[in-house]
DNA sequence: TTTTAGCACTCTTTTTGTTAGATTGCTAAA
DNA sequence: TTTAGCAATCTAACAAAAAGAGTGCTAAAA
């Protein structure tokens, strides 16, 4: 099966991409017949019937029964984006409709990944994903301890690069005070700033601990303790800012008729509902890789999800990963325009560093 | 058409709630014999199909079409619920099940309430939802602003009652100082704690221009911008935290016949997704109303969700409003079980404020 | 008077058969 | 090497028939 390239004649690709094209088209097989009548191919339906012969026996293409035509096969599509595909050309106006709808008020991470995502499923008209970058990158510029009583404070994290605050409860089973707090707050700055998850270990820990306990003067063991449920808090953070995954026009999905099929939608929605999945999929990307890269059915993707391709780029701002976009649609999906729009959306994105970079009036919500 | 209960006879009444249950059970119209035999009605079915077809002239009984047995009407449902339905025993087993399942390191009202749909979802075998207390209600009990720098700074807000924790960033268009923003927070605490929405006014408004203006020693027209994107920030964050929804287990809706209508389902599915219309259909529920409210069918509800019912009821924690928990199916539910479960859902959170009460070691998230 | 058995009637669902149409693979001619 | 033509194969669409389910009504039984 794993035939070089060079061995399809130029026929064949011409053959193969009329195919591929038709079948995104119309969603059905395709003959022999209609090739010739309605692509541009200068020969007879029988030429184009011998030559898909072959190209099935080579497994670019499949034939669903007998006295149907053929459909690509998950080969054919692959080998369909790789080669044939021929970049959509995105229209002045659809561009310019995406810049209006990504530039609106927009400049908190959270918020750049919801817009994308929307504009991505409404534009391409499929299922669209965000995630935010994975937590071994993220860092954080700033921490905050605030006391709230004796048993609990919230620490207040802020993520470099993107503007994104999170916060978290602590109880504590024990009494501290708000000057313990405070000092808390001082030791995280001097001793975390700018560490990833990988980064926190044992030495950076005990540092803080015994800092914690000169500043403070309490004793060592309450010391000990409260960086241990602190760092344990930041450690899940960090974690969960990396791994949020949102969607956008599930109900798309529906208008295709490869998901009429009850049993596939049925896995398909579970598949996003649980999220865990596409999670672990997506994570065996390299993150700071620029290509754009497609899943077409059964590929190292999740098993639930044959029969379905996801395109799925990361997105950079300032030089900076700052999550990926993606799409999910049947494997009949418009490649070209669906490429064509992830790559615009990322420039576009990438474009929004000088709004940025403006002061504006404008207050942004940082969490949600 | 508007018929006393006291109109239907004992016999009418058990032939009605047989057909209920049957149709609940089956998903299909019931006909004469099949109660006859299977339920436990000591009459022929020549009987019963006389009072089959009374009840159908009363408007409690539908027939889609002459040779088919008789489905509830929504007005049967609704005389279904209202008057036959024998509470659902929850079996022993269930209902510590349920208890373990809720009472698992919680603490956030975020946690309960999205726990409590899980539960739901998991147990009904139906999508549930959750829903945040009404803007109107929510007051916050503490107030922190954090400077950033010159052109930013954050505000972290502590709602009463529930430990949840809001945090919004704010740029600003010029510049100011850490004192500044101190002086802010001070303001905010000294002038909002315990006001709702309604409760912020203009009076309310300008003395804490004038507070903020003393405290700070800094013009006029710096001090009354700040106050005023505050407010704006902390009036949207407030109505954010009042419109969460939720949903879970979304996938099973697909299990239901009904919904193997795909126009029915991709109504749903878009309903769902778009979650406004659910908001404000559930918005017209008195939020201090103890009472599980039953929509069927098309009362009252988002049109769209015709041949759907809904279940809601109000969760209370120390006697506060902290949400509300529903579940969604289609209007042939198992409504004893649907019911007994809400019922019990809520009871096991009012029983959680012992637990919350005491100090235990388990940090817990404040927001996602 | 109430209940029930029986039966004709209606409508749906399932089955079966038939036909028309699409597409292929192969063969033989161009 | 390409193409025209044709038999073979399979599906989709339609129609007709049969089976099945359930009712409503009537007349007999309780």
């Amino acid at each position: 099966m794993a035939l070089d390239i060079s061995e399809l004649s130029d026929r064949k690709k011409l053959i193969l991409k009329a195919i591929v094209e038709a079948h995104i088209k119309l969603g059905e097989p395709v003959g022999s017949k209609y090739l010739m009548q309605e692509a541009n191919i200068g020969y007879s339906s029988a030429t184009i019937r011998n030559e898909m012969a072959e190209l099935e026996d080579l497994g670019y293409l499949e034939q669903p029964h007998t006295s149907a035509g053929r459909i690509p096969s998950e080969m054919g599509y692959r080998f369909y984006v790789d080669t044939l595909v021929t970049q959509y050309d995105a229209t002045t106006r659809e561009a310019s409709e995406l810049k209006k709808m990504l530039s609106f008020k927009m400049s908190e991470i959270d918020k750049i990944l919801e817009n994308a995502t929307k504009v991505a499923s409404a534009i391409t008209n499929y299922t669209a994903l965000s995630l935010r970058p994975r937590p071994s990158s993220i860092t954080m510029k700033r921490y905050e301890a605030v006391y709230i009583d004796a048993h609990s404070y919230i620490i207040i994290m802020i993520a470099s690069g993107v503007d994104s605050v999170k916060t978290r409860n602590v109880k504590l089973p024990y009494e501290v005070t708000p000057e313990l707090i405070s000092a808390l707050s001082t030791v995280l700055n001097k001793n975390l700033l700018g560490l990833s998850i990988n980064d926190i270990n044992i030495s950076v820990i005990m540092n803080m601990e015994r800092e914690l306990e000169e500043q403070s003067a309490k004793e060592q063991k309450l010391c000990a303790e409260l960086i241990s449920v602190t760092i344990k808090s930041i450690y899940e953070t960090m974690n969960e800012l990396g791994s949020e995954i949102k969607f956008e026009g599930v109900n798309r999905l529906l208008e295709y008729p490869e998901y009429k099929n009850l049993d596939k939608l049925q896995k398909m929605i579970s598949t996003i509902e649980n999220k865990e999945d596409i999670i672990r999929a997506v994570s065996t990307i390299d993150q700071s890789d620029d290509e754009t890269k497609i899943f077409i059915g059964s590929e190292n993707m999740v098993k639930i999800m044959d029969d379905s391709t996801l395109i799925y780029k990361n997105l950079k701002l300032n030089g900076k990963t700052i999550g990926a976009i993606g799409i999910i649609g049947p494997c009949r999906m418009d490649y070209s325009k669906v490429l064509a729009t992830i790559d615009q959306l990322s420039e576009e994105i990438n474009r929004l560093s000088d709004i940025r970079a403006l002061p504006n009036a404008n207050n942004e919500e940082s969490d949600k």
